[in-house]
DNA sequence: CGGGATCCGTTACGATACTG
DNA sequence: CAGTATCGTAACGGATCCCG
């Protein structure tokens, strides 16, 4: 930790300890989508100073959460990526993320990083518990974008692509933030179209239950 | 928050910007426990300045997550607690917890506090899916404080004393932290008892998985 | 242009002293 | 007991510069 530690013998003071510092978990955040430039997590963290970006992937280097990877040489660039260990974050991220819903501000249309509508508003919602016995495989076009997110064994994660989706949302990442926080999809005036059986549906809004 | 904000539409980063702060999820973490004196949150933070406890607290209460309580007369105190929106933040403090739990150094015998073996060590390893169906009633006897944890209808909490529990342990709060780091029971020494049936403790360890 | 390192003003934090 | 006030220090934020 760049910051001094909390000195006390409590796993969530020690934990964090890891994570706990400005900017760390967003770093985090970033990392759990997959390998990143330095460059890439700039720009996806912005205010972040480019000094304090090399301080936190030292630190989370020297912690075993994050590993550098010097790919060959065709491509020769350098890319950071989560450890075995780093990717035991992700029930934290999702547990914040989770929090935080209620208090994100009403989605403005095309301000919305379809991303974080999917993983930080939807699957954030995610219910291990609804999810028992459920396998459904969802797939979300917004803005153009295009993100899976399939729920089997009682877990979440990112679906394979090469097999039909029982459920499609298509429209825009906004509406779908609406949705997550608790906007009925028939208020929504067709910012988001779904399909798929009402079956599908069902499933869907159990293992993502909207808050209210 | 006391430091900027964040700034960026995301739950995370949105989450991050109320509990984010230095101290402010171990403030949050102590009023998890129930209401607080100012000064019972100091001697639980060690090291945390009188006059930033004043501001996290001040802050978390602008954000409505803290509520401060004056106590009639014959007590003739102020306490700090959660508001039932504050009570939200309890799965990321157990998800920040339970990811600790592994970076916690080896347990001194004499140096851990009760409450945190019980709710920052084994309760953190809740697993509300294995849970499912359980009802378990587990009482700790730590190094002469007492504890209850109980499992029903697939949810974690602190158990009502008037019933009798399923399971006891009895010896020091060390012993349990060493059992949630992967210790297995007869390694302890004797240092921990555990008194109720084979299916009882049976039921422990899966609801509560100690990692490895 | 990607991937940082350096510098410096500003802010938050840490320690201690003090007050109703 | 429950804070407020003060002040030195460390961390952060923003900009610029450097190197392959």
């Amino acid at each position: 930790m760049g910051t001094k530690t909390y000195d006390q013998y409590c796993t969530i003071a020690t934990a964090l300890d890891l994570v706990g510092d400005r900017w760390a978990l967003l770093v985090l955040r970033e990392l759990s989508f997959g390998e990143q430039r330095f460059t890439d997590l700039r720009s996806a963290l912005p205010g972040i100073a480019s000094n304090l970006l090399t301080d936190r992937l030292r630190g989370l280097q020297d912690d075993g959460l994050v590993e550098q990877v010097e790919l060959p040489a065709p491509a020769a660039r350098n890319v950071y990526r989560l450890t075995a260990a780093g990717t035991r974050i992700r029930p934290v991220l999702r547990a914040i993320a989770q929090f935080g819903v209620p208090y994100l501000p009403p989605a403005e249309e095309g301000r919305v990083r379809p991303r974080m509508a999917v993983y930080g508003g939807a699957g954030a919602l995610f219910d291990p518990v609804a999810a028992i016995g459920v396998d459904l495989r969802v797939r979300f076009l917004l803005d153009g974008d295009e993100h899976w997110l399939e729920v089997r064994d009682g877990k979440l994660r990112r679906a394979d692509t090469s097999l039909p989706p029982d459920l499609v949302f298509t429209g825009s990442a906004a509406a779908l933030v609406d949705l997550s926080r608790g906007a009925l999809l028939e208020d929504l005036d067709g910012r988001l179209r779904v399909d798929g059986t009402a079956a599908a549906l069902e499933l869907f809004e159990r293992c993502f239950p909207a808050p209210r």
